[in-house]
DNA sequence: TATATTTGCAACCGAACGGTTTCTTAAAAC
DNA sequence: GTTTTAAGAAACCGTTCGGTTGCAAATATA
């Protein structure tokens, strides 16, 4: 079995497609398939890479199955960026907080 | 030339490894390379991925050269999840609204 | 029961990936 | 001026990736 990580699922676009499409409402993969220039196939391989790294959640509803999105899963990208998010808040309140000393030397 | 991605930049954990570690303080490779076990020439071809798609930018300082992180690039990906934080955090008040029934009917 | 539909799986293919080894260039130190 | 150090480039290797084709299983329809 492959290791899985949601890192490497979202670097191909077409997986960030799916992640995006379904992201409202669970849908089939033969429904999901009609919004992409490839194969069923194709796409039923990326939903297997999706769901094996918990980002999607299957439904099976007679002979179809619904595929919906796990969002706390999406979460993980969310709390790595946290780390950066800081940086980038911190280093905007100096920038203002230069732009207001300017400010004040004008006066 | 390689279509550069930031998503796919991001899917390898040892460079995601080097966004952390620079995100900081500028390194050289030979400085970051210590912190890996791996060669330096294996760490200076990730150094050139997250260079291509503008993650890294680099300054020559003599025979030198530093990398530091463009945390503007960053926020992309940041970007790419805000369609998914509202709907997590829709679902966050819609609990909040459950929870707060609840709690008016046991009174 | 026979046929059609939905889906996943296995095998194969060319391209890309991550790594190592070797070599070159350029700056610094002696 | 010779040697050491920092760094990137090129060639190669085994593995993984994304895609296609063909097939099997299970459910629905006639």
């Amino acid at each position: 079995m492959m290791r899985r990580d949601i890192f490497q699922a979202i670097a191909d676009p077409t997986r960030r497609a799916i992640i995006t499409l379904i992201a409202l409402q669970a849908m089939t993969p033969n429904a999901i398939a009609e919004n992409f220039n490839t194969t069923r196939q194709s796409v039923s391989k990326h939903l297997r890479i999706l769901t094996e790294c918990d980002l999607l959640k299957q439904e099976q509803q007679g002979r179809e199955i619904y595929y919906s999105l796990q969002l706390e899963k999406m979460k993980e990208i969310d709390i790595w960026l946290q780390q950066f998010r800081k940086l980038w808040e911190t280093r905007f309140h100096q920038l203002e907080n230069v732009l207001a000393t300017i400010k004040k030397q004008k006066k």
